[in-house]
DNA sequence: CGCTGGCTTGAGGGGCATCAAAGACCGTGG
DNA sequence: CCACGGTCTTTGATGCCCCTCAAGCCAGCG
């Protein structure tokens, strides 16, 4: 039986990250294969139309999905943090442009050998497939509030989204406030506006007394005025 | 080794559904527990918020997947074929409102049985997942669409997929014209608009001779234009 | 200190929603 | 056969939300 390497004892998302579903000596396979990157900010990873080479987990860091069109206008699709997973194992092609947002750390694995490790270890796939139908599901949260909601309602429910992202890996209770992951700009390229619709309505919830905001730190003074701007839905 | 059931034999879709994974003989123990069922236009096959108790594929017929507001806004988030499959064999709640636009025949599992046979056929559970990467592709694709596109890109975006899904099932060839499968309602609620912005849309593509239309049946006159107004991307 | 990147604020215009009404299509029943 | 209601669609008039363009502010950093 193989040891559990060393590098994925001490990993920071050893029990969150896909790898959680193997036991300490399946990893070995997977570690075998597996290298460690740090990128840095506004560092691209893969470019999409290129060539599919590699899979990988964050480690540290966020990094954004996007699409663009030809004209330079881009929609963010997806934020990725510690312990997500990027790449398709199946896609010959990249499709999309995957950007860090901060510096990152990243374990890669060569996607073909990820794949093929996929073969033989069901619980893996179907961790991956979990991830899948809950990133599908996340995806097509996001188009109702792409297609339905306001600017107001968009940036409120933003505010929310990121807070509950952030309570989720801190515990129950610290419920003060929290820095935003991503600038003003990425906010927009997430919600569908332009930066200055996203800054104005950010001063909005602040004259309103609903949050306070200083550069990317928020606090929620008012969670339910909050929610009720979001819209609920 | 079980026989190849008969339903299954005679099936519309046996070699496009998500079965098209199962060998003939294998195909038996989910044959035991479906059960074909047809539903009428307008029909509502799932709600929201219910308990999620079965999973389909489609045979025939169109079927909306939709998300809505407490105030009656509506997003549709995904639109199904024959061929297509529906519902998440891991949620304990359905996420979203499945309803028929059309008349359409289901085969249907209980979800708690389709899990179970899940376990058991990795082929039946791979397909499931080069699905589900499917289908976040396409959503995101939306995404980018809802998000960024404008009304006149929407409109002539969404012809062009759907010339493309039914020349798809038709074989090469045949560049003919097609009809609309949705309303003009329901294509307003697929691109984040409102009815009449569609209609306007529509025919201001008919009066520049793009493509000619009556009622649903389309016809595309100029597909450089057409991919044009589409703006790419 | 000047430069750069990110953020805020203002003025103005346009794209799309909203409101309103009339036309097209269709099955139903008189 | 045709009047009738229902649903879907088209077309018009109006207004607002958000984009666009433009300027200025702030912090960090060479």
């Amino acid at each position: 039986m193989a040891e559990l390497p060393d590098r994925c004892a001490r990993c920071a998302v050893r029990d969150e990250a896909l790898c959680a579903s193997l036991h300490d000596d399946e990893l070995s396979a997977l570690n075998d294969m597996a290298r460690r990157r740090t990128v840095t900010k506004g560092e691209v990873v893969a470019w999409a139309g290129d060539r599919s080479t590699i899979c990988a987990n964050i480690v540290s860091g966020v990094l954004k999905l996007a699409t663009s069109m030809p004209d330079g206008r881009e929609q963010i699709v997806g934020l990725l943090f510690a312990g997500d997973f990027l790449g398709d194992p199946f896609a010959e092609d990249v499709s999309l442009t995957a950007t860090a947002l901060s510096d990152a750390d990243l374990c890669i694995y060569p996607r073909s050998g990820f794949e093929r490790i996929l073969e033989g270890h069901p619980k893996l796939e179907r961790m991956l497939l979990r991830r899948t139908i809950d990133s599908l599901e996340e995806a097509r949260g996001r188009m109702l509030t792409l297609g339905r909601r306001s600017a107001g309602e968009k940036v409120a429910g933003f505010l929310l989204d990121m807070s509950a992202k952030v309570s989720a890996g801190r515990g129950p209770g610290a419920d003060g406030g929290f820095d935003l992951p991503i600038s003003r700009g990425q906010i927009a390229d997430v919600l569908g506006l332009t930066i200055e619709t996203v800054s104005r309505q950010m001063t909005a919830l602040k004259t309103a007394a609903i949050v306070k905001l200083a550069g990317r730190s928020v606090v929620i003074l008012d969670r339910q005025a909050l929610a009720a701007r979001a819209g609920g839905g």
